[in-house]
RNA sequence: GCGUGGUUAGCUCAGUUGGAUAGAGCGUUGGCCUCCGAAGCCAAAGGUCAUUGGUUCGAAUCCAAUACCGCGCACCA
């Protein structure tokens, strides 16, 4: 609906252009000229501010400027549409009714398609979340960035995009060789020994469960090699994620392995590429400034090998290879998003926990050290999701191992509530989850707020059988409420906003959309009779509801939530 | 100290990438079931958009300082 504005606005402009009333080079302008939705009402339902843009340019006083705009515009396409030139010369659009309510039509019958576009023009782009440590089960953390990366791929599918999902394992390092010792750890604890645990271990129940799982599997681990040990632990830990994404409703397309990375000398060839281009040197870092806690003591000054990021922007050069003369976790990243950029993705997003923010400056720093790109990647970063119930924080200690897992609070509440609640806040914002709140069903609760807007769509066709009634013959025209205009508009407004979301990378503008929508149609509902005696008006107001459940399910298909039927 | 996210109604947060008179939910107060699902709706009250400057036709939005809050700060991931 909003083209249709956009369209008849530029023909005009070029007519104006092309007829020389406006300067040559003018519609270069044309980017800061918007049609935009007003906030309020008496304004129409689009508005631009072209002749306040150009108006300097055409050394014209904006009002006459308008009124040459509008004077201009190409007459057969704006049946339906009038239009106002208001306050310093804004341009008002008022879309008919009857041009309203051909919408409706529309959406029927472009159906679960109706919100999908061709913006994105089939350009690839690559998104990596979650990509949780295999070393332990997921937590709310991980799924609210499991929830805000997935969803984000689905906006970027409906809107043009060829999307691709992909999980990067932490299989190197130091952390999965600290498992596979605690697993050891409770080998031997469930054999009797008594033995202080290793260093920096993990101590959570889980550990015991995988530790019985290698016993019934190998028997005495001491005749295993460690390596293999490490990879049992892994195994069973990542299939514990795998399994909680599924529940979760996240499909993965690809799994890289850090461990791939080592052993494939892709972390060589990244850093040969580096050194190629004089980005690597050989120095040492500046003793750590000390802050309000202490200052790190085991500073040894060597010299190291070390990425010049500085030069890109970042506060630090950042070393490549650590004392033992292994490569760092850096290193590796480096080489991933290399690797990345390398398979021929016109963009890249990553979704990371905003403890990782620290690493924004220096992976934009690789990426553009290697490519030349660095507004190639797009990195998302979610806040902390503070569990409560009852209003009241709920502990969670990972040291103690006494954390709540991702799947306990899913089992507890549904995936539905899950999904909803997570995009409710932007990515910046801290979110409080609350356990009885995502249970209840009430309007307190966005997401059955919603459902149930839907489920009192399909309770409206099960009255309609049992009373015998017609749905057709319905009557468009006899749409006149400002309610039913209202929600009509509201519809218009759906492609829009999954475009807007999938731009910006910001999910929850869906999830704010959604819950407008229901709260327009439950109001509508309880001021309007939609199974009227008079099939004309019955059947067009049932038109409008079925024309709000298709957004809605819509809507909650992109979410990744389901769209019940009867609650 | 450096970086980073934030500061909008009593509380929790939106604000469509610079538009016209600042928005929602919760909470508070008061209303609505003979009637399609009251699991809902309607109404009222509630604001120095942290502060100060700057940019321009126009700023909650962009820039610069300042003040608080969260997160991160070699050789972990």
């Amino acid at each position: 609906m909003r083209e249709i504005v956009v369209e008849v606005v530029t023909a005009g402009l070029r007519r104006l252009a092309g007829s020389g009333e406006l300067p040559d080079g003018v519609l270069e302008a044309l980017p800061e000229i918007k049609v935009e939705r007003p906030r309020e009402k008496s304004h129409g339902d689009f508005s631009t501010n072209a002749a306040l843009v150009l108006a300097r340019h055409a050394r014209m006083k904006p009002l006459d400027l308008a009124r040459k705009i509008l004077a201009a515009l190409p007459a057969e396409q704006t049946a339906g549409i009038s239009w106002d030139i208001a306050g310093p010369g804004f341009i008002n659009f008022h879309i008919a009714p009857e041009r309203l309510r051909m919408l409706l039509g529309e959406i029927l019958a472009r159906g679960d398609r109706y919100g999908h576009s061709a913006a994105g023009g089939g350009r690839k782009v690559l998104v990596e979340f979650v990509s949780a440590n295999p070393t332990g089960p997921m937590h709310v953390g991980h799924g609210r960035g499991a929830v805000t990366g997935d969803t984000i791929a689905r906006l970027l599918a409906a809107t043009g995009h060829q999307v691709t999902r992909e999980y990067y394992i932490n299989d190197a390092g130091a952390q999965v060789e600290v498992l596979g010792r605690s697993v050891l750890h409770r080998c031997r604890e469930i054999a009797g020994h008594v033995e202080t645990p290793p260093e920096g271990w993990y101590p959570g129940e889980y550990v015991i469960e995988i530790a019985r799982a290698l016993l019934e599997r190998h028997g005495d681990p001491a005749s295993l090699p460690f390596s293999q040990v490490v990879d049992f632990a892994i195994d069973w830990v990542m299939r514990e994620i795998r399994e909680d994404l599924e529940t979760m409703q996240i499909h993965f397309d690809q799994w890289f392995s850090e461990r791939f990375l080592h052993v494939s000398g892709g972390i060589d060839r990244a850093v040969e590429e580096l050194s190629k281009n004089g980005w690597i040197v050989q120095g040492v870092l500046e003793r750590p400034k000390g802050w309000d806690g202490a200052s790190p003591e085991d500073y040894d000054g060597r010299p190291q090998l070390l990425f010049r990021s500085t030069h890109f922007g970042d506060d630090s050069d950042r070393p490549l290879k650590k004392g033992d003369g292994s490569y760092t976790y850096f290193a590796a990243d480096i080489a991933y998003h290399f690797d990345k950029a390398r398979r021929g993705f016109d963009r890249l997003v990553d979704v990371w926990g905003a403890d990782h923010g620290g690493y924004v400056k220096r992976v934009q720093a690789a990426l553009e050290a290697l490519t030349g790109k660095r507004e190639i990647l797009d990195v998302i970063l979610t806040q902390m999701v503070n569990l409560t119930q009852g209003g009241k924080p709920v502990r969670m200690s990972k040291r103690a191992g006494t954390f709540v897992t991702l799947r306990d609070v899913v089992k507890e509440t549904g995936v539905d509530a899950v999904r909803f609640w997570f995009l409710t806040r932007s990515s910046g914002a801290g979110i409080d989850f609350d356990l009885d709140l995502a249970k209840s069903r009430t309007n307190d609760n966005p997401v059955f707020y919603v459902q149930y807007a839907h489920a009192r769509v399909f309770s409206l066709l099960t009255r309609l059988q049992e009373r015998n009634l017609s749905r057709d013959g319905g009557d468009r025209s006899r749409l006149e409420a400002p309610e039913e205009l209202d929600l009509i508009r509201r519809l218009g407004l759906f492609p829009e906003t999954v475009e807007g979301a999938a731009l910006s990378r910001e999910p929850h503008r869906l999830t704010y959309y959604l819950s407008e929508l229901a709260a327009a149609f439950h109001g509508y509902y309880n001021n309007h009779r939609i199974l009227d005696e008079d099939p004309g008006l019955r059947g067009a107001r049932l038109e409008l509801c079925l024309a709000v459940r298709q957004v809605i399910a819509n809507g909650l298909a992109l979410l990744g939530v389901s769209a019940p039927e009867s609650m």
